[in-house]
DNA sequence: GAAACAATGGGATACGGTTCCCGCACCGGC
DNA sequence: GCCGGTGCGGGAACCGTATCCCATTGTTTC
């Protein structure tokens, strides 16, 4: 009881504790646990006899150190609660654990700084993998932001993985996966206009943010494509969240301007505008229709039941541990520009209560 | 270029690479990388250049076997898009980031299997505390496993932290950080009392969870306090979702139950309740008035905007912290039973639309 | 019956850092 | 001019585990 094999010491106990009270040798007992060399029965049972009796586990530090050690991704993202891109994360944990990897997450909150400290920091940790997560500013400087980061966890033999952001140009080791944009928004600008709407309020989202841009860009087209002049005054920039739709709608009515329908950024400035349309005294969707993107549970929980633009989200995050995982199995080589360093996966209008015909004036 | 100095060698730098490099000793760099110990500015110097060049960052791995090591905490939740504990992740993950420390996050999915699996695995990773979130339920398995729980992080230098729901009995080394719900639902309750009300639909939630237990205690006390009659036919419990508030209320409506206002047991809930009264054709509030519980943003982004029990979420995160790093600072003494080992956060009604006195009959 | 072989356990080393301990150089004071 | 002190850099011993390589034992084969 004098070595420091005594077990009533402090701190955790170690293999060599096992070992030792074992009458083992340690590699023994590391053999016995990792189960990948032939070990007699009777080994095997007087080792987990002690493991047991200590409550042992392996040093996760330790084991990374020398080689083995679990998969860990990191996933990084603006802010926990946001409505949409939890989904993701819901999606990239529930992947990771089902293969038994485990999950680091970091919030950003839209901080390039935050952002810098955050993707050298996983570097330090050796993760597999970085999966930002979320739409991007589109500042000249991001590219080039981005490009570093993927080079540089790259050197690390780690990756990164954009979800639901556009693809970095070049050649860049990175991984992205993505969603049909601007084609939902096409096709949700293309179901109000069938409707007959013709005067549309557009709350896209901040101008800068690929996401707004997209779907700015398909409702835009949509017009085109039914011959419908798309007025530029009638497009509102803001953030994404529930008052800046409130805000909008209410300043357009204030304003008097002229339209009949409401063709959101999201769900969540959707749900704001409604609430602001309801406060002006008209009906959803009798007087003014109105339209949401993401399909978040909220969607269905608004009164009418909103349409909207269905996103993957859940299963983009999966998408993206999958890529993660697949391109550990095989090596990890450089056969960037093939398939699979850019995935896109499909959108579709959800269809529910929140659009009718504009009234007849 | 023969040794694996080179440069252009696979895999990351190490610190033996940046020392060959720089002419100095691995001891240097380790120092110039700590800033513990007087360095001169011409070493300094010359490593930060060569760190630069090869755009090194020290293996956390080694770091921490080696004692150092940033902490990390692991935040344990059922469901990372559920609507409440994503704001009590948020103010952990928050408060951690602020410290320089990591959040590892993993999903329990309500599977006591997986809980336990995570607890170990968290175990291995020598995690700073355990942040287990969310309500419990009271099976009688329960205590036992919690403190087994509790013992086992103790013992390994970790800790474990338990959030949002009631603490451990006896001499066990846990944290919980509460909040005060049976009073959160007692006044709420009482709200709906003083307005008149005298037969409420009460939702509390699954009667195995604790905190449903707490929120119709709550309620049910309120009762007595008002000398009002308390109908346990009144009660139906149910999951936490929008579709249990919808159903239990389209029930309710269908056995010609007879009910001014609705008690729900969280605003997730009440919004599906809401859902189902006008679905049935009823107005809220001036038919039935309708309260929920959490103060999530969806309650107010309701319409009417839902009157409801603040709690504070987030703050409770950062308690969570905070309670972890004093502990830590304080070396982790054995002073088991004072304060600080169980904190009670309050809560309180906020008052917006959704409660009017009953109709008269 | 001896040799070749399979099965299984042990000793030693490597993983990439941190830090203790020591040495060297340069300084001022008596 | 010599000695003690101070400032700073290097060598080496760990941290806890996985695994390579070798030794030992029991088994099969000619």
């Amino acid at each position: 009881m004098s070595e420091r094999t005594a077990s009533g010491d402090s701190g955790r106990a170690t293999i060599r504790d096992v070992a030792a009270r074992a009458g083992v040798s340690v590699a023994s007992v590391s053999r016995v646990l990792s189960g990948n060399y032939p070990v007699s029965e009777e080994l095997r049972r007087r080792v987990m006899k002690v493991v047991q009796d200590l409550d042992y586990v392996t040093n996760a530090h330790a084991r990374s150190l020398a080689g083995g050690g679990t998969p860990t991704v990191a996933i990084l993202i603006n802010n926990i609660t946001g409505a949409a891109f939890t989904h993701v994360a819901k999606g990239v944990e529930g992947a990771a654990s089902l293969r038994g990897w485990l999950s680091l997450v970091g919030t950003t909150g839209d901080d390039p700084e935050r952002e810098l400290a955050l993707v050298n920091l996983m570097r330090q940790q050796g993760v597999t993998a970085v999966i930002l997560l979320g739409g991007a500013y589109d500042y000249d400087e991001y590219q080039l932001r981005m490009a570093r980061f993927a080079r540089s966890l790259d050197a690390a033999g780690s990756h990164l993985v954009l979800v639901g952001r556009p693809p970095l140009e070049g050649d860049v080791p990175a991984t992205t996966v993505d969603y049909d944009n601007e084609g939902g928004a096409y096709a949700m600008a293309s179901h109000l206009l069938s409707a007959g709407h013709r005067r549309v309020l557009v709350l896209p989202g901040h101008a800068e943010l690929t996401t707004a841009q997209g779907r700015l860009n398909g409702a835009r087209r949509a017009f085109e494509a039914y011959g419908v002049p798309f007025d530029p005054k009638l497009v509102l920039h803001g953030p994404y969240d529930y008052e800046h739709g409130y805000d909008a709608v209410e300043e357009s009515l204030r304003l008097g301007l002229d339209f009949t329908a409401v063709l959101a950024g999201t769900d969540v400035v959707a749900a704001g505008a409604m609430q602001a349309l309801r406060a002006g005294g008209l009906r959803v969707p009798e007087d003014v229709s109105i339209v949401g993107y993401d399909d978040i549970p909220l969607a269905s929980q608004l009164t009418p039941q909103l349409t909207t633009v269905h996103v993957p989200y859940e299963e983009m995050g999966r998408v993206a541990l999958r890529a993660v995982a697949n391109r550990r199995e095989s090596g990890g080589g450089r056969r960037r520009g093939g398939d699979g360093d850019h995935v896109v996966l499909g959108t579709h209008v959800v269809v529910r209560q929140s659009v009718q015909p504009p009234p007849v004036s």
